[in-house]
DNA sequence: GTCAAAGTTCGATGCGTGTCATACTTCGAC
DNA sequence: GTCGAAGTATGACACGCATCGAACTTTGAC
Protein backbone atom coordinates (compact mmCIF):
# COMPACT_ATOMS: atom_id res chain seq x y z
CA UNK A 1 0.00 0.00 0.00
CA UNK A 2 0.95 3.53 -1.05
CA UNK A 3 2.47 5.48 2.18
CA UNK A 4 0.36 7.78 3.37
CA UNK A 5 0.19 11.41 1.49
CA UNK A 6 0.97 13.14 4.90
CA UNK A 7 -0.27 16.83 3.17
CA UNK A 8 -2.52 19.61 4.58
CA UNK A 9 -3.07 19.36 8.31
CA UNK A 10 -1.67 15.91 8.14
CA UNK A 11 1.66 16.61 8.63
CA UNK A 12 0.68 17.71 12.24
CA UNK A 13 3.20 15.73 14.15
CA UNK A 14 2.21 13.82 16.57
CA UNK A 15 2.11 15.30 20.41
CA UNK A 16 3.18 12.87 23.77
CA UNK A 17 0.87 12.48 26.47
CA UNK A 18 2.58 14.92 29.43
CA UNK A 19 2.15 12.15 31.75
CA UNK A 20 4.31 9.76 29.83
CA UNK A 21 7.23 12.14 29.88
CA UNK A 22 9.72 11.19 32.07
CA UNK A 23 11.56 14.40 34.40
CA UNK A 24 15.29 12.94 32.80
CA UNK A 25 13.80 13.38 28.92
CA UNK A 26 12.62 16.95 30.05
CA UNK A 27 15.97 17.61 31.71
CA UNK A 28 17.31 16.32 28.77
CA UNK A 29 15.55 18.53 26.56
CA UNK A 30 15.83 21.53 28.81
CA UNK A 31 19.47 21.22 29.44
CA UNK A 32 20.22 22.79 25.83
CA UNK A 33 20.87 26.48 25.98
CA UNK A 34 19.64 26.54 22.62
CA UNK A 35 16.15 25.07 23.66
CA UNK A 36 15.80 26.74 26.35
CA UNK A 37 16.15 29.83 24.90
CA UNK A 38 13.24 28.50 22.61
CA UNK A 39 11.35 27.75 25.60
CA UNK A 40 11.71 31.00 26.93
CA UNK A 41 11.28 33.70 23.99
CA UNK A 42 7.88 31.16 23.92
CA UNK A 43 7.74 32.20 27.39
CA UNK A 44 8.53 35.67 27.12
CA UNK A 45 5.80 36.40 24.19
CA UNK A 46 2.85 34.71 25.56
CA UNK A 47 2.22 33.80 22.52
CA UNK A 48 2.93 30.88 19.63
CA UNK A 49 5.61 31.93 17.83
CA UNK A 50 6.87 30.55 13.85
CA UNK A 51 9.93 28.80 14.04
CA UNK A 52 11.71 31.67 11.96
CA UNK A 53 10.41 34.81 14.21
CA UNK A 54 12.72 32.71 16.88
CA UNK A 55 16.64 33.67 15.65
CA UNK A 56 18.72 30.97 16.95
CA UNK A 57 22.49 30.42 16.35
CA UNK A 58 22.20 27.68 14.68
CA UNK A 59 20.98 26.46 11.04
CA UNK A 60 17.83 25.71 9.96
CA UNK A 61 18.42 22.17 10.09
CA UNK A 62 20.07 22.20 13.62
CA UNK A 63 16.56 24.50 14.49
CA UNK A 64 14.36 21.33 13.11
CA UNK A 65 16.07 19.06 15.14
CA UNK A 66 15.89 21.42 18.71
CA UNK A 67 11.82 21.89 18.09
CA UNK A 68 11.95 17.75 17.50
CA UNK A 69 13.49 17.54 20.73
CA UNK A 70 11.40 20.04 22.58
CA UNK A 71 8.07 18.43 21.01
CA UNK A 72 8.72 14.86 21.83
CA UNK A 73 9.55 16.11 25.67
CA UNK A 74 6.07 17.19 25.75
CA UNK A 75 7.23 20.74 26.27
CA UNK A 76 5.87 22.39 23.10
CA UNK A 77 2.83 22.15 20.77
CA UNK A 78 3.47 22.38 17.12
CA UNK A 79 1.12 23.20 14.18
CA UNK A 80 1.04 24.68 10.70
CA UNK A 81 -0.11 27.92 9.25
CA UNK A 82 0.52 28.04 5.53
CA UNK A 83 4.17 26.92 5.25
CA UNK A 84 5.25 28.27 9.09
CA UNK A 85 5.35 26.19 11.65
CA UNK A 86 4.07 27.22 14.39
CA UNK A 87 4.89 27.05 18.15
CA UNK A 88 3.09 26.72 21.28
CA UNK A 89 4.33 26.21 24.58
CA UNK A 90 2.29 23.58 26.88
CA UNK A 91 3.04 25.91 30.02
CA UNK A 92 0.22 24.19 32.35
CA UNK A 93 0.70 21.06 31.25
CA UNK A 94 4.48 21.48 31.45
CA UNK A 95 3.75 23.00 35.43
CA UNK A 96 0.93 20.21 36.52
CA UNK A 97 3.68 17.57 35.57
CA UNK A 98 6.69 19.27 36.88
CA UNK A 99 5.38 22.14 39.32
CA UNK A 100 7.71 24.41 39.38
CA UNK A 101 10.38 23.64 37.37
CA UNK A 102 10.01 26.30 34.39
CA UNK A 103 9.54 29.00 36.44
CA UNK A 104 12.96 27.64 37.72
CA UNK A 105 14.60 28.29 34.53
CA UNK A 106 13.17 30.62 32.47
CA UNK A 107 13.74 34.34 32.40
CA UNK A 108 16.15 34.14 35.27
CA UNK A 109 19.89 35.43 35.35
CA UNK A 110 22.56 33.01 34.37
CA UNK A 111 24.18 33.79 37.57
CA UNK A 112 23.13 34.51 40.92
CA UNK A 113 25.75 37.82 40.21
CA UNK A 114 24.21 38.80 37.52
CA UNK A 115 20.96 39.81 39.38
CA UNK B 1 59.44 24.04 44.34
CA UNK B 2 57.92 21.16 45.66
CA UNK B 3 54.73 20.37 45.25
CA UNK B 4 52.35 21.48 48.10
CA UNK B 5 52.08 18.34 50.50
CA UNK B 6 48.29 18.13 50.34
CA UNK B 7 47.94 16.27 53.49
CA UNK B 8 45.62 16.41 56.43
CA UNK B 9 42.97 18.96 55.60
CA UNK B 10 44.32 20.03 52.80
CA UNK B 11 43.34 17.54 50.44
CA UNK B 12 40.04 19.35 50.81
CA UNK B 13 39.46 20.40 47.60
CA UNK B 14 38.16 24.80 46.95
CA UNK B 15 34.85 25.34 46.33
CA UNK B 16 33.52 27.52 44.07
CA UNK B 17 30.93 30.85 45.25
CA UNK B 18 27.54 30.10 44.36
CA UNK B 19 27.18 33.27 42.69
CA UNK B 20 29.42 32.70 39.84
CA UNK B 21 28.27 29.64 38.86
CA UNK B 22 25.81 29.63 35.68
CA UNK B 23 22.65 28.11 35.64
CA UNK B 24 24.07 26.00 32.32
CA UNK B 25 26.81 24.76 35.18
CA UNK B 26 24.12 23.53 37.09
CA UNK B 27 21.50 21.75 34.55
CA UNK B 28 24.47 20.24 33.55
CA UNK B 29 25.28 18.53 36.62
CA UNK B 30 21.67 17.85 37.05
CA UNK B 31 20.96 16.46 34.41
CA UNK B 32 22.65 13.08 35.02
CA UNK B 33 20.59 10.67 37.09
CA UNK B 34 23.48 8.99 38.89
CA UNK B 35 24.23 12.78 40.34
CA UNK B 36 20.37 13.61 40.56
CA UNK B 37 20.69 10.53 42.90
CA UNK B 38 23.06 11.97 44.92
CA UNK B 39 21.93 15.11 45.57
CA UNK B 40 18.24 13.28 46.24
CA UNK B 41 19.99 11.12 48.79
CA UNK B 42 21.64 14.01 50.53
CA UNK B 43 18.31 15.84 50.33
CA UNK B 44 15.99 13.14 51.86
CA UNK B 45 19.12 12.10 54.70
CA UNK B 46 19.31 15.65 55.72
CA UNK B 47 22.42 15.29 57.35
CA UNK B 48 26.11 14.84 54.81
CA UNK B 49 26.54 11.91 54.32
CA UNK B 50 30.29 9.89 53.17
CA UNK B 51 30.46 8.77 49.33
CA UNK B 52 30.27 5.38 50.58
CA UNK B 53 27.02 5.33 51.87
CA UNK B 54 25.55 6.40 48.76
CA UNK B 55 24.90 3.10 46.74
CA UNK B 56 24.99 3.96 43.16
CA UNK B 57 25.60 1.59 40.72
CA UNK B 58 28.88 2.60 38.97
CA UNK B 59 32.17 2.11 39.83
CA UNK B 60 34.51 3.75 42.52
CA UNK B 61 36.58 5.92 40.17
CA UNK B 62 33.07 7.06 38.62
CA UNK B 63 31.50 8.34 41.44
CA UNK B 64 34.45 10.30 42.27
CA UNK B 65 34.25 11.44 39.08
CA UNK B 66 30.25 12.64 40.16
CA UNK B 67 30.94 13.88 43.14
CA UNK B 68 33.55 16.46 41.50
CA UNK B 69 31.56 17.65 38.61
CA UNK B 70 28.50 18.07 41.91
CA UNK B 71 31.54 20.01 43.46
CA UNK B 72 32.19 22.04 40.91
CA UNK B 73 28.68 23.13 40.02
CA UNK B 74 28.56 24.71 43.90
CA UNK B 75 25.73 22.16 44.86
CA UNK B 76 27.56 20.22 47.68
CA UNK B 77 30.42 20.73 49.85
CA UNK B 78 33.18 18.25 50.82
CA UNK B 79 35.44 17.94 53.52
CA UNK B 80 37.13 14.66 55.10
CA UNK B 81 36.64 12.42 58.44
CA UNK B 82 39.38 10.18 58.76
CA UNK B 83 39.60 8.17 55.19
CA UNK B 84 36.16 9.46 54.58
CA UNK B 85 34.86 12.28 52.32
CA UNK B 86 31.70 13.51 53.60
CA UNK B 87 29.38 15.29 51.44
CA UNK B 88 27.26 18.11 52.00
CA UNK B 89 24.19 19.51 49.91
CA UNK B 90 24.69 23.14 50.07
CA UNK B 91 20.87 23.97 49.98
CA UNK B 92 20.35 27.37 51.79
CA UNK B 93 23.08 28.48 48.82
CA UNK B 94 21.44 27.03 45.69
CA UNK B 95 18.05 27.42 46.61
CA UNK B 96 18.78 31.10 46.87
CA UNK B 97 21.16 31.68 43.95
CA UNK B 98 18.76 29.92 41.80
CA UNK B 99 15.22 29.65 43.41
CA UNK B 100 12.68 26.17 43.28
CA UNK B 101 14.79 24.57 41.31
CA UNK B 102 16.04 21.79 43.92
CA UNK B 103 12.71 21.68 45.03
CA UNK B 104 11.48 21.38 41.39
CA UNK B 105 14.03 18.10 40.71
CA UNK B 106 14.32 16.20 43.87
CA UNK B 107 11.83 14.18 45.47
CA UNK B 108 9.77 13.58 43.14
CA UNK B 109 8.13 10.93 40.86
CA UNK B 110 10.00 10.41 37.26
CA UNK B 111 6.63 11.14 35.41
CA UNK B 112 3.28 12.74 36.31
CA UNK B 113 1.68 9.15 36.07
CA UNK B 114 3.67 7.84 38.92
CA UNK B 115 2.21 10.44 41.19
C1' DG C 1 1.70 27.22 -14.49
C1' DT C 2 6.49 29.34 -11.97
C1' DC C 3 8.94 30.83 -8.09
C1' DA C 4 10.38 31.83 -3.48
C1' DA C 5 9.68 31.02 1.49
C1' DA C 6 9.68 27.95 5.34
C1' DG C 7 10.84 23.76 7.16
C1' DT C 8 12.11 18.80 6.87
C1' DT C 9 14.96 14.77 6.05
C1' DC C 10 19.14 12.45 5.44
C1' DG C 11 24.00 11.48 6.09
C1' DA C 12 28.27 12.64 7.91
C1' DT C 13 31.27 14.60 11.31
C1' DG C 14 33.41 16.04 15.57
C1' DC C 15 33.44 16.88 20.32
C1' DG C 16 31.94 15.89 24.98
C1' DT C 17 31.37 12.96 28.59
C1' DG C 18 30.10 8.86 31.23
C1' DT C 19 32.27 4.65 31.92
C1' DC C 20 35.86 1.51 33.52
C1' DA C 21 40.36 -0.67 35.22
C1' DT C 22 44.58 0.16 37.18
C1' DA C 23 47.77 2.33 40.06
C1' DC C 24 48.30 5.44 43.71
C1' DT C 25 47.55 8.12 48.28
C1' DT C 26 45.95 8.98 52.78
C1' DC C 27 44.32 7.55 57.03
C1' DG C 28 42.98 4.47 60.97
C1' DA C 29 43.54 0.06 63.27
C1' DC C 30 46.44 -3.25 64.98
C1' DG D 1 55.96 -0.88 61.42
C1' DT D 2 51.90 -3.62 58.26
C1' DC D 3 47.48 -3.94 56.45
C1' DG D 4 42.90 -2.78 54.82
C1' DA D 5 39.46 0.84 53.89
C1' DA D 6 38.11 4.85 51.32
C1' DG D 7 38.82 7.70 47.68
C1' DT D 8 41.67 9.93 43.93
C1' DA D 9 44.12 10.35 39.48
C1' DT D 10 45.12 8.89 35.03
C1' DG D 11 44.42 7.00 30.62
C1' DA D 12 41.53 4.73 27.35
C1' DC D 13 37.27 3.80 25.18
C1' DA D 14 32.56 4.05 23.38
C1' DC D 15 28.44 6.16 22.69
C1' DG D 16 25.44 10.12 22.18
C1' DC D 17 24.36 14.27 20.43
C1' DA D 18 24.74 18.94 18.49
C1' DT D 19 26.10 20.56 14.30
C1' DC D 20 26.15 21.27 9.32
C1' DG D 21 25.21 21.08 4.11
C1' DA D 22 22.57 19.44 0.45
C1' DA D 23 18.46 17.72 -1.48
C1' DC D 24 13.63 17.62 -0.93
C1' DT D 25 8.51 18.99 0.17
C1' DT D 26 4.75 21.83 0.94
C1' DT D 27 2.52 26.06 0.64
C1' DG D 28 1.29 30.78 -0.86
C1' DA D 29 1.95 34.51 -4.13
C1' DC D 30 2.07 35.97 -8.71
Amino acid sequence: MAAPRRTGQGRIPPHPDIRTIGLQQVLEALVDPVRRRIIGELYAAGEDLACGTIDLPVSKSTATHHFHVLREAGLIRQYYVGTSRMNALRLEEVDEAFPGLLRALVGRPDTARDA
